[in-house]
DNA sequence: AACAATATGTTAAACGTTTTACACATGTTG
DNA sequence: CAACATGTGTAAAACGTTTAACATATTGTT
C-alpha cells in the first residue's frame, strides 16, 4: 500500500494472503470459508481498509444515493420534510444528496438534468417548474404534484382538507368564510384545497369568497383587502382558511395589530400542521399535513417500485388540530 | 451504445470519428482542434452524452461533492445552514451530501467513518461529540468547535456576543441579570458566550446568575426557577439573556403567560437570531449570528485551504438586533 | 475405490473515465 | 534539406470494484 492513499481490496487481499475476489465476498457477506473470512477481517481491520464507493458505484451502477430536490430549506415545512427524508432514507442504507431549487424553475431542470443516467439511483422531487423535462431513466416520486403518468406522486388529501377546514369552521360558528390562498403559478395538488372548501360552502349554501396571490407577488393586496374587509367593529368575515400556516400566521398578526380579536370575532385556520419550533406550539389551528408518512411512503415508492400494495399516487390524510385561532 | 444504457465516451468517440481521448480534452476544455471539437460536440448532443460522475471520480479521485453533518434540520438555525451552505457549495460547482446525526454521538462517528477516503472531498460538520475520532485524510471544516490542531473552525464572536448581551441589558436600564444556558456537555465555542457575559457583569459590578440546562433534559427546572424567582409583582430578576433563541422564546411565553410583562418588567435578549418564519420576525431581541458569512467563509476554508488570507480559526462579528422583548 | 456433488477459492474481464507517453503531420529554421 | 519545434490526435494503462467462468479441495455415496 502506498503511504498517503488509502488501502484498496488489493491490499487486503495480499495481507490476507487471499485473492481479491474472496475479500469482496466478505465485505459483500457472500458465503465464504470461515477461516478466510476472519483473515480478511482481520486484515480489514489491521489496514483500516474502507470500500471505494466510487468504484463500487461504477462497476454495479448502484450508487445507494437519492437526490433530495426542495425549494428551500428556510421554509420549516421544507426543512422538515429533508430532514425526515434523510431519517428515512438512511434507515434503509442510502444517502441524501441535497439539492436546493430556490423555487427556480431553471435550478429544478438543472437537478433533473444533473442527476441524469449515474450520481444517483433516484430522486425525490419537489417542484414547481409546469414544463420540467424528466428523464425516465431515473426513478422519481413527485411530492403534490403530477409529473407525468408514470411517475408515482404522493401527497396529503388536499381536497378533503379543504373541505375540513371549511366544515370546522362552519361547526364553529362561522357565517361568512374567507379563502386565502398563496400559490405557485403550477397547477399541483395543494390547489384542490380550494376545490373542498368551495364544495362545503355550496352545500351548505354558505357564503364565501376567495381570494388568490401568486407567491412571487407582494402580500400587500391581501393586508389591503382585510383592511378594508375584515378589519373594524364588523367584519364581513368570520372565519378565515388559509392554504398555508405561513400565510396564516402573518394574517393573524395583521389582524391583531389591527385590534381584531381572533378567535373572538375571526377565526382562522391554516394549512401544513409544522409546529412553531420557537414557541414550541402550532402557529394557529391547522390541517396538518401527515409528513412522516408522506416522507416514509416516497422513500418506499421510491425504494420498491414494484410493491404493488402501494398505488401509484398515495393520497394520506389530514387532521384538524385546534389552536389558539378557533375557539374550540 | 447499448439500448437501455446510457452513452458513454466510447459512443460519442465512435460517433464523431475520433478517439477516447480527443472526446476526453472536449469534455474537459483541453486544447483540442476546433474541427475535432464540432464534431465531437454534435456527437454529445445527438447522442445525449452525460458524463459518468462516479467512472470520473474513480479516476481523478475527485468527487465534487461535500458532506454536510448537522444536528438536525427541525431547528431553523440549522436549516438555514444548510440552505446556505449548499447554495455556496453549488456556486462554485460542488454537490452536497446531507448528513443528519440528531445530536446522537455515535451517528456523528458513523458520518465521519462513512465519509471516509472516499465519497466526498470534504466535511463541513457541526457536532457534539468530544471524541470524535477524526481521519485526517479528508479536509474538514467545523463550525462552533475546535475539533483538532489543524482543522479549521468558524464561528461567530461568541465571547463577544455575551458581552454585547449584558451591556445592552445594563443599558436598557436593566440592575439584576439572568444568564439562561442550554448547552450539550460538550465544551465548543458557544460556551464563551458565558465568559463574556460575566466578564461585563464582574466589570461593572452588577449582580447575576446563571443557570444551566443540558440539552438532554427536560426544561421544567428553568421554568421552576422563573417561577420562583421572576414571576410575580417583584421580579428578582429585570434581564435575561438566553443562550437561543429557541430557549428566548419559551422563556417569555412561559412568563407572558404567567402575567410578567416583557419588556416592561423584564427584558430578554437571545442568541443565533433567526427570524421566525411564520411571523415573519425576529421572535425576540437577539444578537445576531452571521450565518451568510459563517457559511461562506466555511466554504471557502475547505476549498482553499491554503489561501492564507484567511486564518486556521475564523471568528465572525455578531450584531445586536433589538426586537419585541426589549424596551429599545 | 471411483465418482459425483458440494464447498471454497481464483483468474480475469469488465465498468467509464483520465492521463501519460507516443505518433504523425505541418511548418520553421539554419 | 536535414533538424527540429509545434500542434493534434491516438493507444493503452490505470483507478478500485464486481462477477462470471473456472479450478481445486473436500466430502459423501455406491
Amino acid at each position: 500500500m502506498k503511504s498517503g492513499s488509502s488501502p484498496t481490496m488489493k491490499d487486503v487481499a495480499r495481507e490476507s494472503g487471499l485473492s481479491l475476489a474472496t475479500v469482496s465476498k466478505v465485505i459483500n457477506g457472500l458465503p465464504v470459508g470461515k477461516e478466510s473470512r476472519r483473515l480478511v477481517e482481520e486484515a480489514i481491520d489491521k489496514l483500516g481498509y474502507h470500500v471505494n464507493a466510487y468504484a463500487r458505484a461504477l462497476k454495479s451502477s448502484k450508487t445507494n444515493t437519492v437526490a433530495l430536490v426542495l425549494p428551500s430549506l428556510k421554509h420549516p415545512f421544507f426543512a422538515h420534510m429533508a430532514d425526515e427524508l434523510t431519517a428515512s432514507l438512511t434507515s434503509v442504507g442510502y444517502r441524501s444528496l441535497l439539492m436546493i431549487t430556490n423555487y427556480d424553475r431553471q435550478a429544478e431542470q438543472t437537478c433533473f438534468s444533473m442527476v441524469r443516467n449515474n450520481l444517483v439511483d433516484g430522486i425525490i422531487a419537489l417542484t414547481y417548474n409546469p414544463h420540467l423535462k424528466v428523464d425516465e431513466s431515473v426513478p422519481i416520486v413527485s411530492i403534490d404534484r403530477h409529473l407525468g403518468e408514470n411517475i408515482p406522486c404522493v401527497s396529503s388529501d388536499n381536497y378533503y382538507g379543504g373541505e375540513l377546514a371549511a366544515k370546522k369552521l362552519l361547526e364553529l360558528g362561522c357565517r361568512k368564510l374567507l379563502f386565502i390562498r398563496i400559490s405557485s403559478h403550477t397547477p399541483g395538488e395543494p390547489n384542490k384545497r380550494f376545490s373542498g372548501f368551495e364544495n362545503v360552502c355550496q352545500a351548505q349554501g354558505v357564503e364565501y369568497e376567495a381570494i388568490l396571490l401568486h407567491d412571487d407577488e407582494s402580500t400587500e393586496p391581501i393586508f389591503r383587502f382585510l383592511e378594508e374587509h375584515v378589519v373594524g367593529e364588523h367584519p364581513e368575515f368570520d372565519g378565515i382558511f388559509c392554504n398555508a400556516d405561513s400565510l396564516a400566521g402573518k394574517v393573524l398578526r395583521f389582524l391583531q395589530q389591527h385590534g381584531v380579536d381572533v378567535p373572538g370575532q375571526v377565526q382562522i385556520i391554516g394549512y401544513d400542521g409544522v409546529p412553531d419550533f420557537f414557541a414550541d406550539q402550532y402557529v394557529c389551528s391547522t390541517i396538518e399535513q401527515p409528513l412522516s408518512q408522506i416522507t416514509q411512503t416516497a422513500v418506499r415508492l421510491l425504494l420498491n417500485p414494484d410493491e404493488s400494495s402501494i398505488g401509484l399516487n398515495v393520497c394520506l390524510p389530514v387532521k384538524y388540530i385546534p389552536g389558539s385561532t378557533t375557539k374550540d
